[in-house]
DNA sequence: ACTTTGACCTGTGCGC
DNA sequence: TGCGCACAGGTCAAAG
């Protein structure tokens, strides 16, 4: 999926276009994504102003007139377009592809066209209307922003003192630090030069305390998901942006998908390793990255 | 309380 | 060419 700089550059398209937006209606082309849509879903979104596009964690956050926020996490394969409908057919909703979900009928004065499409072909993305974001049992479990000032290495290392799993395993827990996927925590456990099989509670040189190897992590994950917000995000397969582009990131990655290949590291003659850890690829080289 | 595993889906690429 | 398998950016519920 798109974690934190892709679900960024999403909102960064939609923003200029969706703020200001009347929906005129909503045509659901299913009856839901990862979980089943409201029944009234549809039409509580029609005729709302969006006042507000905006992210946390890797979730999207349309404010409306009413009140309401739409809460809109792209799962593995969601993406937004701008569409038009083709004249020639009568079907509103002709034209449209096999697994565009939901459509936004707009009233934009500059969108690039009046519909806006979610596409999400393996439908682990969802959308949801909540009342109360500070309350929504998706939102309320989230750790800091990692980009922003809540995230320190005093935090992290509170986070993890407890913790027995590997650090690869705690920076994926969106409670920990929130908006990492396993793309930028392999990229930035390398350049932390962080085995991710390291045990979480090892990283502190004693309780209490972050100490030098927490604080270089915490800058290095700033500083890789900064590189990828410069570079458009990473684009794998599903991955586009809201002008269907791609991000160029993936073009820097100096672990992720590198099995067998050279350590890109000054100096470094390791050989980048692949593991599974909780299910998932980890990256990682073996000689450059120790606890 | 913490950790791991399975489940949810479709598409793509690879070996045979 | 076709088939089966492994794998893919995530997260939740259930099981250990």
């Amino acid at each position: 999926m798109p974690e934190l700089p892709e679900v960024d550059i999403v909102k960064q398209g939609l923003a200029p276009f969706l703020t200001g937006a009347l929906i005129k209606r909503v045509i659901l082309n299913r009856n839901g994504v990862r979980f089943p849509f409201a029944a009234d879903f549809a039409q509580r979104l029609s005729g709302q102003t969006i006042t507000h596009v905006g992210r946390r964690a890797k979730y999207l956050r349309f404010m409306l007139s009413s009140g309401e926020v739409l809460l809109s996490h792209l799962g593995m394969t969601g993406n937004f377009r701008f569409a038009e409908p083709d004249p020639q057919t009568v079907e509103i909703n002709a034209g449209f592809q096999k697994h565009d979900h939901v459509i936004f009928e707009l009233s934009s004065t500059d969108a690039p066209a009046p519909f806006l499409v979610y596409s999400d072909p393996r439908r682990f993305g969802f959308m949801e209307l909540v009342e109360d974001v500070e309350t929504n049992k998706f939102l309320a479990g989230l750790g800091p922003e990692p980009l922003g000032n809540s995230f320190t290495a005093t935090g992290l290392a509170e986070g993890l003192s407890r913790r027995k799993a590997p650090i690869k395993a705690a920076l994926l827990d969106q409670r920990i630090v929130a908006g990492l996927g396993n793309i930028y925590v392999c990229e930035a456990l390398h350049r932390a030069a962080i085995d991710p099989r390291t045990r979480s509670c090892d990283l502190l040189p004693e309780p209490g305390t972050p100490g030098p190897v927490l604080e270089n992590l915490v800058i290095q994950i700033r500083l890789v998901l900064n590189e990828a917000l410069e570079a458009g995000g990473s684009t794998l397969q599903d991955y586009r942006n809201v002008d269907g582009g791609s991000g160029y990131f993936q073009h820097r990655f100096v672990v992720y998908a590198r099995k067998g290949e050279p350590c890109l590291k000054e100096g470094c003659n390791g050989i980048i390793s692949r593991i599974v850890q909780s299910g998932r690829s980890s990256f990682f080289c073996p000689v450059c990255q120790k606890g």
